[in-house]
RNA sequence: GCCUCCAUAGCUCAGUCGGUAGAGCGUUUCACUCGUAAUGAAAAGGUCAUCAGUUCGAUUCUGAUUGGAGGCUCCA
C-alpha cells in the first residue's frame, strides 16, 4: 500500500501519494510552469515531501516570466554553442523584461548572427527539449565543465555566489550544485548542459514563438572594468505572441518618445559638435519650455523663503582642496587651466601661477556666502538658491542626451540650519519638493535612502548615524514607500532621493535632500547662538530638477513633446479657413497675446489641412480655427490635440478658457 | 575609460565594385486657396564629419581625430 502524505496545495489541505510531483499535481492547468515550495522555486518534476507548503507559479506571474525567461537564454546558449563551437559560456541570468547570456568568443556577434541565432533556437523549441535537473558533486560539476573555463571559476565562488558579482547566484548557489541537461524528447540524448541553480520550465516546448534576441554588446565578466569584456547577447520573451508584440510595442512608444528625437523635431534643443561632448544649445522654442520651468521655480523658492544668490563658474582650486572635492571627484573633473605663471628667459619659474577649475558643484561656493559675515541663529535657517551652471568631465561613454551632459544647470540650495532645526526643515523640504513635482506633471514617487559608503565618506559614524537616522524618519513620515540604497551616500552625507516615474512606468531619479556634517566643518562656518556661543550649522544640499537640462528630457519624454500649455512654446495657433478671415484670426490671436499667451497665426501660403496637419505634428494645445460660420457669430473654434473640437465658442470665451487653463498649469 | 557599430543636403535615408552624388520631407519662389493630418510646379541647398596616407585620381580603401548609437563600468 502506498503511503499517503499531506500537502498544502495553494491553500488548501490534500492527501497524495507519497513521490508526487508538481507536474503530477499540476498537470491539468498549463499555465503552471515551476512551483514554490516552502517560499522556494523548484521545477515541477520534482517530487514533494509531506507537510511542505506548495504553490503554483504560473507562467505569467514575476516568477515564472523569470523562469521562462531564464530557460531561453539556456535554449539561446545552446544555440551559440552550436553556431560558434569554441563559444565558452559566462553567465546567463533573467532580467526585467528578459535575459542575456554572456559568451567569450573570438568574434562579436553580428546582428546577422542574432537572426541566425532566432532561428536555431526555434527550432530547439520545437524539438521540445526537456530541462532535467542533475545534483552532481563539486568534483563531477568540475569534470562536466572542465572545457568551460568561466564555470569552473564559477564553482570557485560558490560559497559565497551571493556576493561574487551580478547574476552569479542565478548560477551557482550555496548549497547544492546542479547541472541543467537538455534532453532530447526522442531519442533521450543529452543535447547540452549547463552549471545551473535553476529552475527551468518543464520543456522549451512552453518558450513557443514569443521570443527575440534583441541587441549584442560587450560587458565586462562579473561586472568589473578590471576583467576581460565577454560579449553579451540580449533576449526578450513573453507567454504569447502577443504579449511579446506589446512589449516591443512599448520599446518603440519609448523611442518615439527619446528626447533627443523629439528635441530635434520641435526644435528645441541640439549637441553642436563645435561645442563638445555633453554641452546642449537650447534653441527659442526649448527657450520658452525652459524658462517658463525656471521662472515657476523661481516664484515658488520665494515663496518658500529662499534667497537668491549668483556664483562663478570657474575657482582657483583651493576651494575644491578645503571642501573635499579634489580629493574624492578629481576624475570627475575638467583638468585645470594654469594660469598667471610667470617664466625667467632660461625657462625657470619666476612666478608659479595657479589652478583654476571649472566648478563642479555649487555648495563651497554657497558657503563662502556664509561665512562671508558672522551669522546669527536668527537668520537660520538660511536658504541660498541658484540655478548654477557646474561642468563634470563625465567619462565619454556615459555622456546620453540631456540626461548626462557635462555642463549643466542644477536648480541648486544649500540650507544652513541648527541641529534643532533640521529634523522640520528636512521635512518642509521633501513637501515642497514633492509639492514642486506634481506641479510639473509628475505624481508617482517613491523614496530612497542612500546610507554610507564603508570606502568612501568622511566625518564621524556618529554623526553619519544621526543624519540618517533623521533622514529615515522624514522618509518614512512622508507616507511614501522608503527603499534603502546601502552604499549610494555621498562621501560628505547621506541623502533621501525621489524617485518619480513617468507616463510609460520609467522610473527616474529626480530631487535629492543631503545632509552635510562635513562642509561646515570644512570651513569651519559657524553662527552664533542665542546663549552667546558659537555653535557649527549643519546643512542641507537639496536640487528638486537635479538639473534643467536633465529635468526638461525626463519632461519631454513623460508629455511625448505635448507639453501641457503653459510649458508649451507655442499655445496657441489660429488657423484661418481661407486667407479672408486672416485679420478676424489676427483679431483674436491679438486678445490671447495681450493676456500673455503666446499665440500665433499660420499665414503661410499651405492650404487648410495642411496647417491642422502641421499644428498637430508640432503638438500646439490649443488650434483655433474660424471661419465664415465662426466670423458671423464672433466665434471661434477650438481643436485639441487629441483631434477633438468645440465649435462656436464665443471668442471671449475662447480667451478665458485658455488663460485659464495656463493659469492653472492644466494638462 | 572599455567593447561593437555608425557618420552622404536642415531632417530621414539611397548610392558610388575608386572617376567629386540622388529621393522624400523641410526651405524659397510662383500659381491655387472657404471647415479639421500632406494643392501643384519650379528653384536653391552637399569640400560626402575632420586630418593624414595609398593612388594618375579618394566621398568610396587604410590610419588617426572628432561626434553619435547600443552595452559595460561610472554617475558628488
Amino acid at each position: 500500500m502506498l503511503e499517503q502524505i499531506t500537502l498544502t496545495i495553494d491553500g488548501a489541505q490534500h492527501e497524495v501519494t507519497a513521490g508526487t510531483t508538481g507536474a503530477e499535481l499540476f498537470f491539468d492547468d498549463r499555465q503552471v510552469v515551476v512551483m514554490r515550495v516552502d517560499g522556494v522555486l523548484r521545477d515541477l518534476d520534482r517530487p514533494l515531501e509531506s507537510g511542505t507548503v506548495v504553490e503554483s507559479v504560473a507562467i505569467d506571474s514575476p516568477d515564472g516570466l523569470n523562469v521562462l525567461r531564464h530557460s531561453t537564454a539556456h535554449v539561446m546558449a545552446q544555440a551559440v554553442q552550436a553556431l560558434r563551437p569554441d563559444a565558452k559560456l559566462g553567465i546567463g541570468p533573467y532580467i526585467t523584461d528578459g535575459f542575456y547570456f554572456d559568451f567569450d568568443v573570438a568574434e562579436p556577434f553580428t546582428p546577422e548572427d542574432l537572426k541566425t541565432l532566432e532561428k536555431m533556437m526555434q527550432k530547439i523549441v520545437n524539438q521540445n527539449q526537456r530541462f532535467v535537473r542533475r545534483v552532481v558533486t563539486e568534483h563531477e560539476a568540475r569534470t562536466a565543465m572542465a572545457h568551460e573555463p568561466y564555470k569552473l571559476i564559477l564553482l570557485d565562488k560558490s560559497a559565497n555566489a551571493d556576493e561574487a558579482g551580478e547574476g552569479v547566484n542565478v548560477e551557482v548557489g550555496a548549497g547544492e550544485i546542479t547541472i541543467y541537461d537538455n534532453v532530447e524528447r526522442k531519442s533521450g540524448d543529452t543535447i547540452w548542459c549547463d552549471l545551473c541553480r535553476g529552475p527551468h520550465l518543464p520543456n522549451t516546448k512552453l518558450i513557443s514563438n514569443a521570443f527575440a534576441l534583441t541587441r549584442s554588446a560587450a560587458a565586462y565578466w562579473l561586472g568589473s572594468e578590471k576583467n576581460k569584456q565577454l560579449q553579451r547577447i540580449y533576449g526578450t520573451a513573453w507567454p504569447t505572441k502577443d504579449a511579446l508584440k506589446a512589449y516591443q510595442e512599448r520599446v518603440a512608444e519609448a523611442e518615439r518618445r527619446d528626447h533627443r528625437k523629439l528635441g530635434a523635431e520641435l526644435d528645441l534643443f541640439s549637441f553642436p559638435d563645435e561645442l563638445g561632448s555633453g554641452l546642449p544649445v537650447f534653441h527659442p522654442k526649448g527657450g520658452i519650455i525652459r524658462k517658463a520651468m525656471e521662472d515657476y521655480s523661481r516664484q515658488r523658492h520665494t515663496e518658500a523663503g529662499y534667497d537668491f544668490v549668483y556664483t562663478p563658474h570657474i575657482t582657483k582650486g583651493h576651494l575644491y582642496e578645503v571642501s573635499g572635492h579634489l580629493d574624492w571627484y578629481r576624475d570627475g573633473m575638467f583638468p585645470p587651466m594654469h594660469v598667471d605663471a610667470e617664466l625667467n628667459e632660461d625657462g625657470t619659474v619666476r612666478k608659479p601661477g595657479q589652478d583654476y577649475y571649472l566648478k563642479p558643484m555649487n555648495c563651497p561656493m554657497h558657503t563662502l556666502i556664509y561665512r562671508s559675515r558672522g551669522r546669527s541663529y536668527r537668520e537660520l535657517p538660511l536658504r541660498l538658491f541658484e540655478f548654477g551652471s557646474v561642468y563634470r568631465y563625465e567619462k565619454s561613454g556615459v555622456v546620453h542626451g540631456l540626461t548626462r551632459v557635462r555642463g549643466m544647470t542644477q536648480d541648486d540650495a544649500h540650507i544652513y540650519c541648527t541641529r534643532e532645526q533640521m529634523k522640520d526643515e528636512l521635512t518642509s523640504t521633501l513637501n515642497f519638493v514633492l509639492g514642486l513635482l506634481k506641479d510639473y506633471g509628475l505624481d508617482d514617487f517613491y523614496l530612497e535612502l542612500s546610507t554610507k559608503d564603508p570606502e568612501k565618506y568622511v566625518g564621524s559614524d556618529e554623526v553619519w548615524e544621526e543624519s540618517t537616522r533623521t533622514l529615515e524618519e522624514v522618509g518614512q513620515a512622508s507616507g511614501l514607500e522608503l527603499l534603502p540604497d546601502p552604499g549610494g551616500a555621498a562621501f560628505y552625507g547621506p541623502k533621501i532621493s525621489v524617485q518619480a516615474k513617468d507616463a510609460l512606468g520609467r522610473t527616474w531619479q529626480m530631487s535629492t535632500i543631503q545632509l552635510d556634517f562635513n562642509t561646515p566643518e570644512r570651513f569651519e562656518i559657524e553662527y552664533q547662538g542665542a546663549d552667546g556661543t558659537r555653535r557649527r550649522p549643519v546643512m542641507i544640499h537639496r536640487a528638486l530638477f537635479g538639473s534643467v537640462e536633465r529635468f526638461m528630457g525626463v519632461l519631454t519624454e513623460h508629455y511625448a513633446g505635448a507639453f501641457p500649455a503653459w510649458l508649451a512654446p507655442v499655445q496657441v495657433v489660429g488657423i484661418p479657413v481661407a486667407e479672408a478671415f486672416n485679420d478676424y484670426m489676427f483679431d483674436v490671436v491679438d486678445k490671447l497675446k495681450a493676456q500673455g499667451i503666446r499665440a500665433e497665426v499660420d499665414i503661410s501660403s499651405d492650404r487648410f489641412p495642411k496647417k491642422i496637419r502641421t499644428a498637430s505634428k508640432e503638438k500646439v494645445p490649443f488650434v483655433l480655427i474660424a471661419g465664415g460660420e465662426d466670423a458671423e457669430a464672433g466665434a471661434v473654434s477650438f481643436r485639441f490635440r487629441d483631434g477633438s473640437q468645440d465649435n462656436g465658442v464665443p471668442v471671449d470665451t475662447a480667451v478665458a478658457r485658455i488663460v485659464e487653463a495656463v493659469r492653472t498649469r492644466a494638462r
